[in-house]
DNA sequence: GGCCTAGATGTGAGCGTTAACATTGACCAG
DNA sequence: CTGGTCAATGTTAACGCTCACATCTAGGCC
């Protein structure tokens, strides 16, 4: 293990390990690809020698003759919010497991010229395949004059626009969180989506719903938020007004922080006049007031499975068309134990 | 912008563009990298010919003779806090101004042997420079022995190990909220510190006592928490036992949430009865309940400023030494307004 | 009119690696 | 003992680009 400080020398190249060695360059390199025909001691020797110079081999030139560049990308968009920044975070490990290297790129905009752009650019650094955080309808739109023959999974994409999907079962999550606030004994739900042209909001949606009709609860009028605690402040304002509202599915845990603060305000209790439940689980949920029963997501899994299906499909170049879909799970706190008791003012009977 | 649907023709070389377009290879290569001498005829002639092929520069090839490869790795850790997800936010959005890509990796340990992995990963990629997000002085050490001649910029790194440092000032931050805390007419202010071993908690505390001892404010005993509202929780209920708490600094908002959660369960009221500040400014303290005053970080600064070093390095092989510092802002919200008035018990005087 | 200069273009040689195809022995069966 | 097989190694030619240099115009000037 005698690592040479680098002296001001130029980097040794397969040349130099095959000089130092006594064998051909080529003997170097299938030592470092692991050829089985290589005898034990020269692959000994040269991978002293290895050592010995500090030798690294060329990314570069092994892309350039191998056309596989070991690098995959990633588009996300504002990589700052909780789950675009786990998912990130799981492709990223998953992808290193692989032996790959993950090559980011945030836009701006979801729509359009943006993930345009963003492919663009991959496909120019010449990436293997790419990861698509696609939570809009018009960003899978996008996809569609994709880059062809460009490797892509799309994660929580809808249709994928003709591409694999890996997202998690928002629907089941919704029916997850609106079956259990009936059953504390809500006589119906109140829902606070996320914007209209979000996915993950759509399909919460029809969870809920689902769930209610299924339940032979009423339905609501739909509140729109999003996503911001802001949201979920101003929506949660109008709610505290509504003596009639016993429950409350919130479609992320930021705008369930600005309900349970406009409720608060308000003089509304949870749980006790009104159950409130969030979806992401965000490891401040736990500690809201009061703790927060939400949705957990997997975005470790989801990563996983992107990155599984991105080089199943980067190894056979048939599209399977496939799709992950990756369960969550209700995690139960106080803000939706106990039976919804009447509100202290009842102003509508 | 005739885009021809890719045939199932291997993608189009440089030659090929040449070919159509009558001109040498050298031409075509003049023409992609604004070389000044080419007739205004050729160069449309040329940029007609790549659109029709719908020619890319193979970047393996350019990164082989140029040995420039445009990308810059990026060492994070949890990339999924909000911290670092902002700051590699800002580092890849600056990154992609100046033409580079950004390859991220992210380390579970922040000492030793994961950052060696990191830093020989990417340096087998044959990145062009490293960012490292290095808040603990374990990762710093780590640097000490990193290839020698790879560029380098340590964000939060206290000395750096030797290599240019990015910043937020921690301690001016510990001092802005300390100092607000006491104007408000708290008599002293109790700090729940973060983890021991990273430089941004030691770093507040310092400020912190600073502040302290240059207002002639008795240093009360400090509290550890690990960044968790967990602890922040933990940390609260000790306080909510003492009567002669008037004002908490919090490390982070995440422990200042838990912090608010244990107040608020033993009855103790922020602000009237305790001033509570947090530092960070996530998202969500807009919207604890009460809003939480805290010290901003300016993340896409860092972002900025790292990769302006990054890149003054690579240019010049000169190691400047230099460090960035960027300033935080006090955000004031409901949290400490007004003063703390005598707590319902007094119990010392 | 010849010569010099400079702009516009072409030619050839690498960059460092892997793939494909030799080449060399050693060992074994017939 | 001779031909064949196979393991271990070497040789040569790409891969697609840029760099350094060569070449060829067209002007400008004495």
């Amino acid at each position: 293990m005698t690592r040479k400080v680098s002296s001001a020398r130029r980097p040794a190249v397969m040349a130099d390990v095959a000089r130092l060695a006594g064998v051909s360059h080529q003997t170097v390199s299938r030592v470092l690809n692991r050829h089985p025909s290589v005898s034990p001691a020269t692959r000994t020797r040269v991978l002293a020698a290895i050592d010995e110079l500090d030798y690294r081999p060329n990314s570069a030139a092994r892309a350039l003759v191998t056309k596989r560049s070991k690098v995959i990308g990633v588009v996300s968009f504002d990589s700052t919010l909780f789950g675009p920044a786990s998912t990130l975070y799981g492709i990223e490990q998953a992808a290193r497991r692989a032996g790959y290297f993950v090559s980011v790129t945030s836009v701006k905009d979801l729509d359009g010229d943006d993930v345009q752009d963003a492919l663009e650019r991959l496909t120019r650094q010449s990436v293997e395949g790419v990861v698509i955080i696609a939570p809009q309808q018009a960003t899978v739109d996008a996809l569609r004059d994709a880059p062809a023959g460009l490797p892509l999974v799309v994660v929580e994409g809808g249709d994928g626009g003709g591409h694999p999907v890996v997202c998690v079962d928002q629907a089941e999550g919704a029916r997850l969180a609106t079956r259990h606030l009936l059953n504390q004994g809500a006589p119906t739900v109140w829902h606070i989506a996320g914007p209209a042209d979000w996915l993950e909001a759509q399909n919460r949606v029809r969870g809920w719903r689902a769930e209610l009709r299924s339940a032979g609860a009423e339905e609501p009028e739909l509140l729109r938020g999003d996503w911001s605690p802001a949201s979920g402040y101003a929506n949660g304002q109008l709610l505290a007004e509504r003596s009639d509202v016993r429950a409350v599915f919130v479609a992320n845990d930021q705008m369930a922080l600005g309900v349970l603060r406009a409720f608060h305000e308000r003089g509304v209790r949870v749980p006790t006049d009104v159950l409130v439940a969030g979806f992401d689980d965000i490891p401040e949920s736990a500690y809201f007031t009061p703790p927060l029963t939400t949705v957990r997501q997997d975005f470790d899994a989801v990563g996983r499975r992107s990155i599984d299906l991105l080089l199943h499909q980067i190894a056979s170049t048939s599209d399977p068309d496939a799709t992950a879909v990756v369960p969550p799970e209700l995690v139960i706190r106080q803000s939706t134990v106990g039976t919804p008791r009447n509100r202290r003012r009842r102003t509508l009977d």
